[in-house]
DNA sequence: TTAAGGTTCCGCCATT
DNA sequence: GCAATGGCGGAACCTT
């Protein structure tokens, strides 16, 4: 990532945001999580990133100080105006499902939209953005539990609530809290390319690019009696996942039978261990390559898959792609793009 | 990529 | 009578 700065410099138009002044949303019961969140990408100095970054402004939905949630006070840089200077507006959650959303936000976000400016909601913030109709016969997500209450809102939107995020181009919106992260990165790797995505994301210590949707988050049942014995194992199973393990020896931990175990372990789960530590050596190999440990075989050995073959053959089903190709894809995005101006030249 | 041996998973059924 | 458990066998999958 040494020539990060020069590649930026160097990216074509097409690549860059077209207006780079973001403006976060600001109002009454503000959910200060998914505020700070837009804060953190967007808001922050980045001087590393070059002359081209976002720069960041807040508008107050309402006037004097604002109460955020955790008992903050908010005082905002401008008001509903400063949105028709925005490239893109972001929505964190908002009050309440069931809350009006004032005219003259809907109206200020409809002009600025029409002016060119993107809308991006986080969790709850996908009811604001509904209530001005540009949702309207686009697909759209939001937090799994608000997933009923959106389309008894806005019948006309398509939810979809097994999903991190959904880009519609110029409507944007994410599942809940956390997931407006995904989206944020999302749309840093949209505007600059993979490796300044891939940067932000080191610089949070999150992975940069999130698989699988909102339904590995939703809560199960678990049965209170056999459930609670199998929590401790899979503590010790994630925290040892280079090393085989057998269905009899983990049952043996356990203290039942085989059959047993397969049967406790779906329902605590709904995996098979099988399936399960398949899954988690894949988010291990998949770290390791991120980290830019070299041989597949290291990196096989170190994820619990043995052998670069085995590795291969489950990211490859998994993931769509190979491990090496996965590594060279973190980079290939931005670098690719500098490399085919180059040669153009 | 393929093949073969080993392992996992699950339906079924008997037992507790 | 019901629910939980465990063994068996075969298909599917994994590993080398």
């Amino acid at each position: 990532l040494a020539g990060l700065p020069t590649i930026i410099e160097n990216m074509p138009k097409s690549l860059r945001p077209r207006n780079a002044l973001v403006a976060a949303l600001v109002y009454d019961g503000l959910c200060t999580f998914e505020f700070g969140i837009t804060t953190e990408i967007f808001g922050l100095p980045r001087p590393e990133m070059g002359a081209d970054w976002y720069r960041f402004t807040t508008c107050a939905v309402e006037p004097g100080p604002l109460r955020a949630c955790g008992g903050l006070s908010v005082i905002a840089d401008g008001t509903l105006d400063a949105l028709q200077h925005a490239g893109m507006i972001v929505i964190p959650g908002w009050r309440g499902v069931d809350a009006a959303v004032p005219d003259a936000l809907v109206a200020a976000l409809i002009e600025a939209h029409q002016a060119g400016a993107r809308l991006v909601s986080i969790c709850s913030g996908v009811f604001v953005l509904a209530a001005t109709g540009l949702l309207d016969g686009k697909r759209a997500t939001t937090h799994w539990r608000y997933a009923d209450a959106l389309r008894a809102a806005r019948p006309a939107v398509i939810v979809d609530p097994d999903v991190l995020y959904v880009d519609e181009g110029s409507v944007l919106t994410s599942a809940g809290s956390a997931a407006g992260l995904d989206l944020l990165l999302h749309i840093v790797r949209c505007d600059f390319g993979a490796a300044a995505a891939n940067k932000v994301a080191r610089r949070l210590v999150m992975s940069p690019h999130r698989e699988g949707g909102q339904a590995q988050f939703i809560e199960r049942p678990v049965p209170a009696r056999p459930g609670g014995r199998l929590a401790p194992l899979l503590d010790a199973m994630r925290e040892r996942l280079e090393r085989p393990m057998t269905i009899a020896e983990l049952a043996r931990q356990a203290a039942m039978s085989e059959r047993t175990f397969l049967r406790r372990f779906r329902e605590m789960t709904g995996m098979t261990p099988g399936a399960w530590l398949a899954a988690a050596r894949i988010e291990t190999a998949k770290a390791l390559l991120e980290a830019g440990v070299a041989s597949l075989e290291d990196v096989a050995l170190r994820s619990g898959f043995g052998s670069a073959a085995n590795l291969r053959h489950h990211f490859r089903r998994t993931v769509g792609v190979g491990p090496a190709a996965y590594r060279r894809r973190l980079l290939v995005d931005v670098i690719g793009e500098n490399d085919a101006r180059q040669d153009a030249a």
